[in-house]
DNA sequence: CTCTCGATGCACT
DNA sequence: GTGCATCGAGAGA
């Protein structure tokens, strides 16, 4: 694990990077502790022509980091209980950004166990809202800069090998809904629970 | 295992 | 007032 992803990871096209974000390790610090999970599970979300990003209209107050500079975190609150990290990633586009929707628990397990108030490993992040909870992250750490080596960031774990990666639809969302820009690693245990059709990438 | 459904609070229209 | 890029409990099989 050693330094972050560089902001030119981050300036191309939204669904390759999504998909080049699994394997990759989350690094959180909290005060002298430290989490790290491996990404898992991921979704793509665009700009205007995405009607199901929130990017898919003008800028607003809650979605204006995803028009900024990429390689900066996107955290937002849903459903009245949960937070959602993104990072924002694209290159023509004016907009978009990632969803990190799983992690793999790595280092920091008891910390997360803790956040979580659940005991199952499989359990910790294995969803957009128990991962933020796991690594505590809330609207706090909107608008970080990933790219540098901070409590928040994101970086290649020395052991890295480009995994076999599934493909399915995006979970949730309401229109925009046969977009196949969800990305998981296949067979991994710690992604969320979704009964989509999924299909391996060649 | 599967499916349904309520909780929850805020951004946006 | 409406609608969430969700979660977990509970019921049924």
């Amino acid at each position: 694990m050693l330094q972050p992803l560089a902001r030119s990871f981050y300036n191309r096209d939204t669904v390759s990077v999504a998909k080049d974000l699994l394997g990759r390790a989350l690094m959180r610090r909290i005060g002298g502790r430290s989490l790290v999970g491996i990404i898992t599970e991921v979704e793509a979300y665009k700009g205007a022509e995405d009607s199901a990003s929130h990017a898919h209209r003008a800028p607003t107050k809650r979605n204006k980091v995803m028009f900024g500079k990429v390689g900066i975190s996107y955290v937002y609150f849903t459903y009245g209980n949960h937070y959602c990290l993104n990072v924002v990633a694209k290159n023509d586009s004016p907009a978009g950004a990632v969803l990190i929707r799983a992690a793999e628990p790595i280092r920091g397990v008891s910390l997360m166990r803790k956040n979580r108030a659940r005991d199952n490993l499989y359990e910790l992040s294995n969803g957009p809202g128990k991962l933020t909870k796991a690594f505590r992250i809330s609207s706090e750490e909107n608008g970080i800069d990933l790219t540098r080596k901070g409590d928040l960031y994101i970086s290649t774990p020395t052991q890295f090998r480009r995994p076999q990666i599934s493909t399915s639809v995006r979970i949730g969302v309401s229109s925009a809904k046969n977009k196949p820009w969800r990305f998981f690693i296949s067979q991994s245990r710690f992604i969320s629970k979704a009964k989509r059709v999924e299909q391996t990438l060649p």
